[in-house]
DNA sequence: ACCTGAACACCGTTCAAGT
DNA sequence: ACCTGAACACCGTTCAAGT
């Protein structure tokens, strides 16, 4: 219905579009997610899609950057509850969303948007992390225990781990976090 | 060029079209090997797959069978090696068919015999590591325990990791799972 | 600048027909 | 029992044409 002299204004218009592909992408997954139907629930016609977006999977990257910083603004008030509460809460906010999660990781191969748009993420993730490991540890090892956080918190977001076992593994990948100094050390000097 | 005598016995003719299927999707990826171009690898026509597997997803969960079967013969003659070692060995190993692992992931959610493999999966994996524990720790903290390093290695593969920080990760996944008494009593006590 | 109808080359899957 | 040619309903993407 909407013709062409643009009762709104570009920007808006595309995070309208957006908009509806991020639900569809959610609720049916990526694949199911086809093009046409995300248009229709915009209320455009296919090719508008393309005139907002390169490809598909510009549009998913836009919709998990979406998430990412809605999920980072809310975290960071959540700032001074202890680790193991913040790690339980991300799983807990990730877990509606893993479709997108390995999607993602499924589509790095096949897209460079997607590609680079992951390597972000990480870095955004584990320079959080890094923040709560104690000063005196060498690089390698800080890298290391950044990359083990965020596996564990991955593979429980991605395999849907089961609460008690989920909050079990936040308070050890924690734990493990705060106290890393004396256990890379040892990993590294032997 | 294969008529229709069947020259040769249903099983082994069904390994070729697997080892077909395997073969692209690990070069190329789940999406990108079509059945199509599988089957004329396979010197087939694309529906004389469908006689001998029900769909696609059939396909890649008869290849992730045979590469799991066959890491897991492989790896049985390594049981006496540190088990850091044995770790690394086995990320080394997935690596090349990381593409396989993170669509497993990925079509969880659309195919109930890619979702019935992959839960077998995790269960072969974790039991695995659940042997490397010590006897005297409580059943929960034992599944929190070998699915935090069945994550850890997930992760590694999926994200490949660096060669030193993939060291150093199975060191300290390895480690953890050795000592995990004392953390496991000290995560669920307090 | 924005949007469309129609087409393109593919995809996984099925079916009726052959031997 | 095994295999095929031809079709089906879709897919993501493009393009020439409209305003």
């Amino acid at each position: 219905m909407p013709q062409n002299r643009r009762p709104v204004p570009k920007e808006q218009k595309r995070k309208e579009l957006l908009a509806a592909a991020a639900e569809l992408f959610v609720v049916e997954g990526y694949d199911a997610a086809s093009v046409s139907r995300i248009a229709r629930a915009a209320g455009v016609t296919t090719n508008t899609l393309y005139w907002y977006f390169r490809d598909k999977d510009e549009l998913l990257v836009a919709a998990a950057e979406v998430f990412l910083r809605a999920l980072l603004t809310e975290h960071a008030t959540k700032a001074d509850e202890p680790l193991a509460e913040q790690l339980a809460w991300l799983v807990e906010q990730l877990r509606p969303i893993r479709h997108l999660v390995v999607t993602v990781h499924a589509r790095i191969a096949l897209s460079t948007a997607i590609a680079e748009w992951h390597s972000g993420f990480h870095e955004t993730v584990e320079e959080l992390f890094e923040r709560q490991l104690p000063g005196e540890i060498p690089a390698s090892a800080r890298a290391q225990e950044a990359a083990a956080a965020t596996f564990a918190l991955e593979g429980a977001v991605i395999h849907d781990l089961d609460p008690t076992t989920t909050r079990q593994l936040c308070r050890s990948v924690a734990e493990r976090l705060q106290q890393a100094t004396q256990v890379a050390g040892r990993s590294v000097s032997d």
